[in-house]
DNA sequence: AGAAGAAATATGAAATTTCATGGATTATGT
DNA sequence: ACATAATCCATGAAATTTCATATTTCTTCT
Protein backbone atom coordinates (compact mmCIF):
# COMPACT_ATOMS: atom_id res chain seq x y z
CA UNK A 1 0.00 0.00 0.00
CA UNK A 2 0.81 3.56 -0.20
CA UNK A 3 3.86 5.12 -1.50
CA UNK A 4 2.68 6.50 -4.22
CA UNK A 5 -1.67 6.69 -3.86
CA UNK A 6 -2.11 9.66 -2.50
CA UNK A 7 0.33 11.68 -4.25
CA UNK A 8 -1.29 11.60 -7.38
CA UNK A 9 -5.12 13.76 -7.14
CA UNK A 10 -7.45 11.18 -7.76
CA UNK A 11 -9.16 10.43 -11.32
CA UNK A 12 -10.64 7.60 -12.81
CA UNK A 13 -10.79 9.30 -16.12
CA UNK A 14 -9.58 11.77 -18.45
CA UNK A 15 -11.70 14.29 -16.22
CA UNK A 16 -9.22 16.86 -14.42
CA UNK A 17 -9.72 16.54 -10.96
CA UNK A 18 -9.81 20.04 -9.29
CA UNK A 19 -7.18 20.68 -6.66
CA UNK A 20 -9.14 21.40 -3.47
CA UNK A 21 -7.31 23.57 -0.85
CA UNK A 22 -8.70 21.10 1.65
CA UNK A 23 -7.42 17.80 -0.69
CA UNK A 24 -3.90 18.80 1.04
CA UNK A 25 -5.18 20.50 4.33
CA UNK A 26 -4.02 18.11 7.58
CA UNK A 27 -7.00 19.28 9.76
CA UNK A 28 -8.94 17.91 6.85
CA UNK A 29 -7.89 14.57 6.47
CA UNK A 30 -7.90 14.07 10.27
CA UNK A 31 -11.19 14.91 10.43
CA UNK A 32 -12.99 13.20 7.55
CA UNK A 33 -10.64 9.95 8.67
CA UNK A 34 -12.15 10.07 12.41
CA UNK A 35 -15.37 10.53 10.89
CA UNK A 36 -15.08 7.96 8.03
CA UNK A 37 -13.32 5.51 10.39
CA UNK A 38 -15.71 5.94 13.53
CA UNK A 39 -19.00 6.20 10.97
CA UNK A 40 -18.50 2.58 10.05
CA UNK A 41 -18.58 1.48 13.63
CA UNK A 42 -21.25 3.57 15.22
CA UNK A 43 -23.63 1.52 13.29
CA UNK A 44 -22.93 -1.28 15.46
CA UNK A 45 -23.06 0.75 18.71
CA UNK A 46 -26.35 2.33 18.25
CA UNK A 47 -27.66 -1.36 17.45
CA UNK A 48 -27.14 -2.10 21.03
CA UNK A 49 -29.46 0.78 22.22
CA UNK A 50 -25.96 3.25 23.28
CA UNK A 51 -26.13 6.64 22.11
CA UNK A 52 -22.68 7.44 20.38
CA UNK A 53 -21.66 9.61 23.65
CA UNK A 54 -22.40 7.27 25.81
CA UNK A 55 -20.49 4.76 24.19
CA UNK A 56 -17.27 6.93 24.65
CA UNK A 57 -18.17 7.47 28.40
CA UNK A 58 -17.93 3.95 29.11
CA UNK A 59 -14.79 3.26 26.45
CA UNK A 60 -13.31 6.02 28.11
CA UNK A 61 -14.08 4.75 31.66
CA UNK A 62 -13.16 0.86 30.83
CA UNK A 63 -9.68 0.18 32.33
CA UNK A 64 -9.68 3.48 34.86
CA UNK A 65 -10.59 3.84 38.09
CA UNK A 66 -12.67 7.00 37.80
CA UNK A 67 -12.55 9.89 35.67
CA UNK A 68 -13.32 13.94 36.46
CA UNK A 69 -16.27 14.97 34.49
CA UNK A 70 -13.62 17.86 33.45
CA UNK A 71 -11.26 14.92 32.42
CA UNK A 72 -13.72 13.05 30.37
CA UNK A 73 -15.59 15.74 28.33
CA UNK A 74 -12.39 15.90 26.92
CA UNK A 75 -11.81 12.24 26.48
CA UNK A 76 -14.87 11.88 24.59
CA UNK A 77 -14.72 15.57 22.96
CA UNK A 78 -17.68 16.36 24.83
CA UNK A 79 -18.70 20.12 26.33
CA UNK A 80 -18.89 20.11 30.03
CA UNK A 81 -22.73 20.76 30.14
CA UNK A 82 -23.38 18.53 27.61
CA UNK A 83 -22.03 15.80 29.35
CA UNK A 84 -23.06 16.63 32.97
CA UNK A 85 -26.37 15.73 31.50
CA UNK A 86 -25.27 12.91 29.49
CA UNK A 87 -23.57 11.16 32.66
CA UNK A 88 -26.35 11.83 34.95
CA UNK A 89 -28.86 9.78 32.85
CA UNK A 90 -26.24 7.12 32.57
CA UNK A 91 -26.51 7.15 36.20
CA UNK A 92 -30.03 6.83 36.50
CA UNK A 93 -29.81 3.59 33.88
CA UNK A 94 -26.83 2.43 35.82
CA UNK A 95 -24.35 2.41 33.55
CA UNK A 96 -21.96 4.64 35.72
CA UNK A 97 -21.54 5.98 39.43
CA UNK A 98 -20.91 9.44 40.43
CA UNK A 99 -19.26 10.50 43.40
CA UNK A 100 -17.62 13.32 44.97
CA UNK A 101 -13.65 13.42 44.93
CA UNK A 102 -12.19 12.75 48.39
CA UNK A 103 -9.35 14.86 47.09
CA UNK A 104 -10.84 17.98 45.70
CA UNK A 105 -14.80 18.48 46.76
CA UNK A 106 -15.52 20.26 43.39
CA UNK A 107 -15.18 17.17 41.48
CA UNK A 108 -17.34 14.38 40.24
CA UNK A 109 -15.46 11.60 39.80
CA UNK A 110 -17.60 9.05 37.65
CA UNK A 111 -16.77 5.17 37.52
CA UNK A 112 -18.41 2.39 34.46
CA UNK A 113 -20.11 0.19 36.90
CA UNK A 114 -20.46 -3.53 36.24
CA UNK A 115 -23.77 -3.25 34.27
CA UNK A 116 -21.71 -0.49 32.03
CA UNK A 117 -19.04 -3.14 31.64
CA UNK A 118 -21.43 -5.61 30.62
CA UNK A 119 -23.06 -4.01 28.26
CA UNK A 120 -20.05 -3.21 26.38
CA UNK A 121 -18.02 -6.10 26.58
CA UNK A 122 -19.28 -7.19 22.67
CA UNK A 123 -18.83 -3.90 21.75
CA UNK A 124 -14.93 -3.80 22.84
CA UNK A 125 -14.38 -6.27 21.09
CA UNK A 126 -15.88 -5.93 18.35
CA UNK A 127 -14.19 -2.42 17.68
CA UNK A 128 -11.17 -4.08 18.24
CA UNK A 129 -12.15 -6.42 15.01
CA UNK A 130 -13.25 -3.22 13.13
CA UNK A 131 -9.66 -1.92 14.41
CA UNK A 132 -7.76 -4.45 12.67
CA UNK A 133 -9.73 -4.64 9.82
CA UNK A 134 -9.35 -0.93 9.16
CA UNK A 135 -5.17 -1.50 9.73
CA UNK A 136 -4.93 -4.96 7.59
CA UNK A 137 -4.47 -3.32 4.56
CA UNK A 138 -1.66 -1.42 5.86
CA UNK A 139 0.69 -4.05 6.54
CA UNK A 140 2.00 -4.26 10.70
CA UNK A 141 4.61 -2.12 10.21
CA UNK A 142 2.76 0.67 8.58
CA UNK A 143 0.20 0.23 11.07
CA UNK A 144 1.94 0.33 13.60
CA UNK A 145 3.74 3.74 12.61
CA UNK A 146 0.27 5.09 12.02
CA UNK A 147 -0.51 4.60 15.76
CA UNK A 148 2.17 5.72 16.90
CA UNK A 149 2.66 9.26 14.78
CA UNK A 150 -1.14 10.12 16.06
CA UNK A 151 0.26 9.15 19.54
CA UNK A 152 3.38 11.20 18.71
CA UNK A 153 0.86 14.08 17.69
CA UNK A 154 -1.11 13.76 20.68
CA UNK A 155 1.39 14.13 22.94
CA UNK A 156 2.72 17.49 21.42
CA UNK A 157 -0.85 18.90 21.03
CA UNK A 158 -2.05 18.44 25.05
CA UNK A 159 -5.84 18.22 25.52
CA UNK A 160 -6.64 21.80 26.95
CA UNK A 161 -4.89 25.43 27.04
CA UNK A 162 -1.72 24.43 28.76
CA UNK A 163 -0.73 27.63 26.48
CA UNK A 164 -2.15 30.66 28.25
CA UNK A 165 -5.33 31.58 26.69
CA UNK A 166 -4.56 35.54 27.41
CA UNK A 167 -1.20 35.35 25.46
CA UNK A 168 -2.29 33.51 22.47
CA UNK A 169 -3.31 35.63 19.53
CA UNK A 170 -7.68 36.09 19.31
CA UNK B 1 10.58 11.50 16.38
CA UNK B 2 8.94 8.62 17.98
CA UNK B 3 9.68 5.38 17.29
CA UNK B 4 9.35 4.23 20.61
CA UNK B 5 7.95 6.93 22.28
CA UNK B 6 4.21 5.34 22.18
CA UNK B 7 4.52 1.39 22.34
CA UNK B 8 5.56 1.36 25.80
CA UNK B 9 2.76 2.61 27.82
CA UNK B 10 3.12 0.01 30.36
CA UNK B 11 5.42 -0.54 33.10
CA UNK B 12 6.62 -4.19 34.35
CA UNK B 13 7.14 -3.18 37.94
CA UNK B 14 3.40 -4.60 39.38
CA UNK B 15 2.20 -1.04 39.83
CA UNK B 16 0.41 -0.72 36.46
CA UNK B 17 -0.45 2.70 34.91
CA UNK B 18 -4.51 1.91 33.78
CA UNK B 19 -3.95 1.61 30.41
CA UNK B 20 -7.69 2.38 29.36
CA UNK B 21 -9.13 0.88 26.78
CA UNK B 22 -9.22 4.46 24.59
CA UNK B 23 -5.11 5.14 24.95
CA UNK B 24 -4.60 2.22 21.67
CA UNK B 25 -8.02 2.73 20.12
CA UNK B 26 -7.15 4.19 16.79
CA UNK B 27 -10.46 5.89 16.54
CA UNK B 28 -9.67 7.86 19.60
CA UNK B 29 -6.90 8.71 18.28
CA UNK B 30 -8.17 9.93 15.12
CA UNK B 31 -10.57 11.62 17.21
CA UNK B 32 -8.33 13.50 19.47
CA UNK B 33 -5.98 14.70 17.03
CA UNK B 34 -8.67 16.15 14.80
CA UNK B 35 -10.08 17.75 17.65
CA UNK B 36 -6.93 19.20 19.00
CA UNK B 37 -5.30 19.99 15.70
CA UNK B 38 -8.45 21.83 14.52
CA UNK B 39 -9.16 23.55 17.22
CA UNK B 40 -5.43 25.43 17.44
CA UNK B 41 -6.76 26.99 14.34
CA UNK B 42 -10.63 27.61 14.96
CA UNK B 43 -9.46 30.42 17.45
CA UNK B 44 -8.23 32.02 14.51
CA UNK B 45 -11.16 31.40 11.89
CA UNK B 46 -13.82 32.83 14.85
CA UNK B 47 -11.56 35.77 15.22
CA UNK B 48 -12.49 36.73 11.66
CA UNK B 49 -16.32 36.31 12.68
CA UNK B 50 -16.84 33.14 10.64
CA UNK B 51 -18.35 29.84 12.16
CA UNK B 52 -16.55 27.06 11.75
CA UNK B 53 -19.17 25.43 9.95
CA UNK B 54 -18.83 28.68 7.49
CA UNK B 55 -14.77 28.08 7.12
CA UNK B 56 -15.51 24.75 6.15
CA UNK B 57 -17.45 25.46 3.47
CA UNK B 58 -15.21 28.12 2.08
CA UNK B 59 -12.52 25.93 2.50
CA UNK B 60 -14.06 23.45 0.91
CA UNK B 61 -14.96 25.74 -2.22
CA UNK B 62 -11.65 27.03 -2.53
CA UNK B 63 -10.19 25.73 -5.25
CA UNK B 64 -13.09 24.02 -6.56
CA UNK B 65 -15.66 24.60 -9.34
CA UNK B 66 -18.87 24.16 -7.24
CA UNK B 67 -20.08 21.41 -5.39
CA UNK B 68 -23.80 20.13 -4.64
CA UNK B 69 -25.50 20.58 -1.28
CA UNK B 70 -24.77 17.01 -0.53
CA UNK B 71 -21.21 16.55 -1.71
CA UNK B 72 -19.95 19.76 0.48
CA UNK B 73 -21.99 18.08 3.51
CA UNK B 74 -19.59 15.19 3.32
CA UNK B 75 -17.02 17.75 2.62
CA UNK B 76 -17.77 19.49 6.48
CA UNK B 77 -19.33 16.75 7.83
CA UNK B 78 -22.21 18.46 8.28
CA UNK B 79 -25.42 17.09 7.71
CA UNK B 80 -27.58 18.26 4.70
CA UNK B 81 -30.41 19.76 6.57
CA UNK B 82 -27.70 21.64 8.79
CA UNK B 83 -25.79 22.52 5.56
CA UNK B 84 -28.66 23.79 3.30
CA UNK B 85 -29.82 26.13 6.45
CA UNK B 86 -25.74 27.61 6.91
CA UNK B 87 -25.44 28.26 2.77
CA UNK B 88 -28.21 29.89 2.79
CA UNK B 89 -27.31 32.05 5.45
CA UNK B 90 -23.93 32.57 3.60
CA UNK B 91 -25.41 33.04 0.37
CA UNK B 92 -27.20 36.38 2.34
CA UNK B 93 -23.70 37.51 3.21
CA UNK B 94 -22.50 37.07 -0.11
CA UNK B 95 -19.88 34.45 0.81
CA UNK B 96 -21.65 32.05 -1.70
CA UNK B 97 -23.94 31.77 -4.81
CA UNK B 98 -26.33 29.21 -5.16
CA UNK B 99 -27.21 28.26 -8.53
CA UNK B 100 -29.45 25.23 -9.82
CA UNK B 101 -27.39 22.24 -11.38
CA UNK B 102 -27.47 22.12 -15.35
CA UNK B 103 -26.77 18.96 -15.20
CA UNK B 104 -29.80 17.43 -12.94
CA UNK B 105 -32.09 20.21 -11.47
CA UNK B 106 -32.76 18.98 -8.30
CA UNK B 107 -29.48 19.85 -7.06
CA UNK B 108 -28.10 23.16 -5.59
CA UNK B 109 -24.40 24.09 -6.75
CA UNK B 110 -22.95 26.35 -4.40
CA UNK B 111 -19.56 28.35 -5.27
CA UNK B 112 -17.33 30.04 -3.62
CA UNK B 113 -17.79 34.33 -4.17
CA UNK B 114 -14.77 36.52 -4.87
CA UNK B 115 -16.06 37.89 -1.71
CA UNK B 116 -16.26 34.07 -0.09
CA UNK B 117 -12.50 34.06 -1.65
CA UNK B 118 -11.29 37.42 -0.29
CA UNK B 119 -12.69 36.57 3.14
CA UNK B 120 -10.57 33.27 3.49
CA UNK B 121 -7.21 34.43 2.04
CA UNK B 122 -5.66 35.27 5.37
CA UNK B 123 -7.46 32.42 6.74
CA UNK B 124 -5.72 29.84 4.07
CA UNK B 125 -2.40 31.34 4.58
CA UNK B 126 -2.39 30.99 7.65
CA UNK B 127 -3.82 27.29 7.49
CA UNK B 128 -0.74 26.46 5.86
CA UNK B 129 1.91 27.80 8.15
CA UNK B 130 -0.11 26.48 10.67
CA UNK B 131 0.22 22.35 9.38
CA UNK B 132 3.92 23.28 8.67
CA UNK B 133 4.04 24.41 12.34
CA UNK B 134 2.43 21.05 13.44
CA UNK B 135 3.89 18.97 11.44
CA UNK B 136 7.75 20.32 11.79
CA UNK B 137 8.64 18.23 14.53
CA UNK B 138 8.11 15.20 12.57
CA UNK B 139 10.69 16.01 9.72
CA UNK B 140 9.73 16.09 5.96
CA UNK B 141 9.97 12.48 5.38
CA UNK B 142 7.37 11.15 8.24
CA UNK B 143 4.82 14.39 8.13
CA UNK B 144 4.76 13.44 4.20
CA UNK B 145 4.34 9.39 5.26
CA UNK B 146 1.61 10.86 8.00
CA UNK B 147 -0.26 12.59 4.74
CA UNK B 148 -0.17 9.51 3.04
CA UNK B 149 -1.37 7.33 5.21
CA UNK B 150 -4.13 9.06 5.96
CA UNK B 151 -5.01 9.55 1.98
CA UNK B 152 -5.04 6.10 1.81
CA UNK B 153 -6.89 5.89 4.71
CA UNK B 154 -9.72 8.01 3.08
CA UNK B 155 -9.13 6.08 -0.06
CA UNK B 156 -10.00 3.29 1.71
CA UNK B 157 -13.21 4.49 3.32
CA UNK B 158 -14.98 6.29 0.92
CA UNK B 159 -17.79 8.72 2.21
CA UNK B 160 -20.91 7.69 2.29
CA UNK B 161 -24.17 8.61 3.86
CA UNK B 162 -23.28 11.85 5.73
CA UNK B 163 -24.17 10.98 9.84
CA UNK B 164 -22.51 14.23 10.72
CA UNK B 165 -21.28 14.87 14.33
CA UNK B 166 -19.29 18.32 14.05
CA UNK B 167 -15.81 16.82 14.96
CA UNK B 168 -16.36 12.80 14.94
CA UNK B 169 -15.18 11.53 17.65
CA UNK B 170 -14.44 7.97 18.96
C1' DA C 1 -44.31 6.01 -22.70
C1' DG C 2 -45.89 5.47 -18.00
C1' DA C 3 -45.53 3.98 -13.43
C1' DA C 4 -42.96 3.19 -9.54
C1' DG C 5 -38.95 3.94 -7.08
C1' DA C 6 -34.85 6.53 -5.90
C1' DA C 7 -32.28 10.72 -5.18
C1' DA C 8 -31.40 15.82 -3.94
C1' DT C 9 -32.76 19.52 -1.32
C1' DA C 10 -35.70 22.43 1.67
C1' DT C 11 -38.29 23.10 5.82
C1' DG C 12 -40.89 22.96 10.25
C1' DA C 13 -41.29 20.68 14.73
C1' DA C 14 -38.80 18.43 18.16
C1' DA C 15 -34.67 17.28 20.44
C1' DT C 16 -30.14 18.36 21.72
C1' DT C 17 -26.39 21.37 22.57
C1' DT C 18 -24.40 25.53 23.90
C1' DC C 19 -23.92 29.77 26.37
C1' DA C 20 -24.06 32.17 30.41
C1' DT C 21 -24.18 31.93 35.01
C1' DG C 22 -24.47 30.43 39.93
C1' DG C 23 -22.92 27.93 43.89
C1' DA C 24 -19.36 25.57 46.05
C1' DT C 25 -14.52 24.68 46.81
C1' DT C 26 -9.70 25.32 46.25
C1' DA C 27 -5.62 28.20 45.07
C1' DT C 28 -3.04 32.43 45.28
C1' DG C 29 -1.19 36.60 47.02
C1' DT C 30 -0.50 40.05 50.52
C1' DA D 1 -5.33 34.54 57.91
C1' DC D 2 -8.05 37.00 54.84
C1' DA D 3 -9.44 38.59 50.63
C1' DT D 4 -9.45 37.74 45.83
C1' DA D 5 -9.13 34.98 42.03
C1' DA D 6 -9.56 30.72 39.79
C1' DT D 7 -11.59 26.06 39.16
C1' DC D 8 -15.23 22.58 38.88
C1' DC D 9 -19.70 21.22 38.06
C1' DA D 10 -24.84 21.87 37.49
C1' DT D 11 -28.65 24.12 35.36
C1' DG D 12 -32.02 27.03 32.81
C1' DA D 13 -32.72 29.84 28.69
C1' DA D 14 -31.46 30.39 24.07
C1' DA D 15 -29.59 28.79 19.91
C1' DT D 16 -28.55 25.18 16.89
C1' DT D 17 -29.09 20.70 15.03
C1' DT D 18 -31.57 16.71 13.85
C1' DC D 19 -35.47 14.01 12.44
C1' DA D 20 -39.15 13.36 9.61
C1' DT D 21 -41.22 14.58 5.65
C1' DA D 22 -42.71 17.17 1.38
C1' DT D 23 -41.41 18.55 -3.26
C1' DT D 24 -39.18 18.23 -7.33
C1' DT D 25 -36.49 15.82 -10.56
C1' DC D 26 -34.12 11.85 -12.27
C1' DT D 27 -33.91 6.47 -13.08
C1' DT D 28 -35.40 2.15 -13.85
C1' DC D 29 -38.45 -1.33 -15.29
C1' DT D 30 -42.10 -3.20 -17.92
Amino acid sequence: MSEDSAQDSFDESGEEAPVRFVDNYLAYLLAQASSRISREFHREVEATGLSITEWRVLASLEGSTGESIGVLSELTLTKQPTLSKVVQRMEAEGLVARTGALKDRRQTVVRITAKGHRVTEALRERARRHQEAVLEPFGQDNARMLITMLKDLLALHPAQGVTDEKDSRV
